[in-house]
RNA sequence: UCCUAAGUAGCUCAGCUGGUUAGAGCAUCUGACUGUUAAUCAGAGGGUCCCUGGUUCGAGUCCAGGCUUGGGAGCCA
């Protein structure tokens, strides 16, 4: 047997008649002489062409969808209408059986929910193929944009003992007998018997160790898992997701959104080069899927185009402040469309609200900044009250057309006094976070950082609509199968 | 967690104002055909109509409770 190669090393070659050996799974058997085989490394397929007159009748039974095979043929031009190459088969292996009656792919269309069902299943399907090459490409650009701005890649820990990062609901990390807890006289949990002396529980954020990091490198990142134990059910919201958090030493809230907006144009552009074929294959699945929807609901651009869009216009930046104006004016707004009418200045926007001004009013993407101190996280750094008395915080949370928040971020308070004092309002104890307080006592520098949620990034670049079809095994409220 | 829609064959779905033996396409199996592109043609098998209880002479269909799933909302990335 010939050494084995790669389809997508085959499918564009014109280097005809000679022999190659390729592995991979077959997704269609036709008129009993065509396999479509497919080994992962593109989305394409290759057609294997069998004598079926001079091949033994029991082995032709067992090539089935989902078998896993060895073929050894010639490279020849194919004399079909659908693909240039094709192997004239002179030596067939089955690897792997698939039994028919029992495997759960058929070469047909099945629905998302079915496939959510048997994701050990679906990476066999064109749909996740696509999906997740380009969960992979982006997560290489992300580090490729990093090292190439002289980011540090810092890994923050996953187990952590501080409770007092607000950012939600978090799970327990013990190894506590739950049938026989140690208790303290008051009858309280005696968290001093735990594996590590106290209680702990996984991280919700790497941004405040992000901040120790940035206090030496200037400029570093994260790249990892988070988990929310939040009792979150929606298509954008996972109890485990990955997230990219970079910190900078020495960047106003400018500086910052410059950045985020350079990194999410900088990942695209890197999809757009590198997944060519598997955004082809998304945008025309798009196309398939708004077919049957009716007109004003389908979209005004293609996946790419959208892309593209994407790249060559500027975010709208405008301040939380001047949404307000701009909501409350507006028609929802006006002939009282909106389930939650806006009012006044400081009420909380709501999705509806957001996807107004993202989806109608800019049709492109918004950052918002300055968002009102109530609404908003104890670590932001706080604007002077202006004129009329309002007080703010250097925020800017990105919002991207139906995906909604992709990134929240801020300029940090750096100033010991402000921030102690913000804490204490908002009953955050200042005596364990000693360590974090530690950075404005010893060389406070201005700094700012934001969180990027790396699936929403995926939803968008692949146009999927629920956050359960760009992760492998998603994790979400009674849901850890896998 | 709240609102809302749905659950019928392996998959996708139809099944009217309650009525006798619950259907289709695809998949599977058998046979035919053999340059197909989700091959085609003929035939066959395949059902706890989500579960529990109720109304009724009679329930896939109506009612109540539960379970599961989709969509929307909240929490956020």
């Amino acid at each position: 047997m010939a050494k084995r190669i790669q389809i997508k090393d085959i499918l564009n070659t014109s280097e005809f008649n000679r022999q190659v050996t390729i592995m991979g799974w077959v997704k269609t058997f036709r008129n009993n002489q065509f396999i479509a085989i497919n080994d992962g490394s593109c989305i394409h397929n290759i057609q294997a062409v069998v004598d079926f007159n001079n091949t033994d009748e029991t082995l032709l039974k067992r090539i089935t969808t989902g078998a896993a095979v060895a073929v050894t043929g010639n490279i020849v031009e194919s004399l079909g209408k659908g693909q240039k190459v094709e192997i004239k088969v002179t030596d067939l292996e089955i690897l792997g059986d698939s039994d028919p009656e029992k495997f759960p792919l058929q070469p047909k269309k099945h629905s998302l929910e079915f496939l959510r069902e048997i994701a050990h299943l679906r990476f066999r399907t064109n749909t996740f193929n696509a999906v997740f090459k380009i969960r992979h490409s982006l997560s290489f650009a992300v580090h490729q944009f990093f090292n190439e701005k002289g980011f540090v890649y810092m890994h923050t820990p996953i187990i952590t003992a501080s409770d007092a990062e607000g950012a939600g609901e978090m799970f327990r990390v013990s190894t506590l007998d739950p049938d026989n807890m140690p208790r303290n006289v008051d009858g309280s949990i005696n968290y001093k018997e735990d594996f590590f002396g106290k209680a702990t529980n996984l991280t919700v954020s790497g941004q405040l160790e992000g901040e120790l990091a940035a206090m030496a490198f200037g400029n570093v990142y994260t790249f990892g898992p988070t988990f929310r134990a939040e009792n979150s059910n929606t298509t954008r919201h996972l109890a485990e997701f990955w997230m990219i958090e970079p910190e900078m030493a020495f960047y106003d809230l400018d500086d910052n959104m410059d950045l985020a907006e350079e990194l999410l144009k900088y990942v695209i552009k890197y999809a757009l080069e590198n997944c060519a074929d598997e955004l082809e294959f998304l945008k025309e699945r798009l196309l398939e899927e708004e077919k049957s929807k009716p007109a004003a609901e389908r979209s005004e651009l293609d996946l790419i185009s959208k892309l593209k869009f994407c790249l060559d216009n500027e975010f709208e930046r405008l301040t939380y402040t001047q949404a307000i104006q701009i909501l409350k004016s507006s028609k929802p707004n006006q002939k009282k469309q909106f389930k939650y009418l806006i009012n006044e200045w400081g009420a909380d926007l709501q999705s509806e609200h957001e996807r107004f001004l993202v989806e109608k009013h800019f049709k492109k993407p918004v950052i918002l900044t300055n968002y009102p101190a109530e609404i908003k996280s104890f670590y932001m750094r706080q604007n002077d009250t202006d004129e009329n008395g309002k007080n703010t915080v250097r925020a800017m949370d990105i919002l991207f057309p139906g995906i909604g928040e992709i990134i929240g971020g801020s300029q940090r308070e750096e100033r010991l006094e402000k921030l102690e004092q913000r804490m204490h309002d908002m009953n955050i104890p200042t005596e364990e976070m000693s360590w974090y307080l530690d950075t404005r006592r010893f060389g406070s520098a201005f700094h700012s950082g934001f969180g990027l949620g790396f699936e929403r990034l995926v939803l968008f670049v692949t146009g999927m609509t629920n956050i359960r079809d760009v992760i492998p095994f998603p994790r979400t409220p009674k849901h850890a199968e896998f």
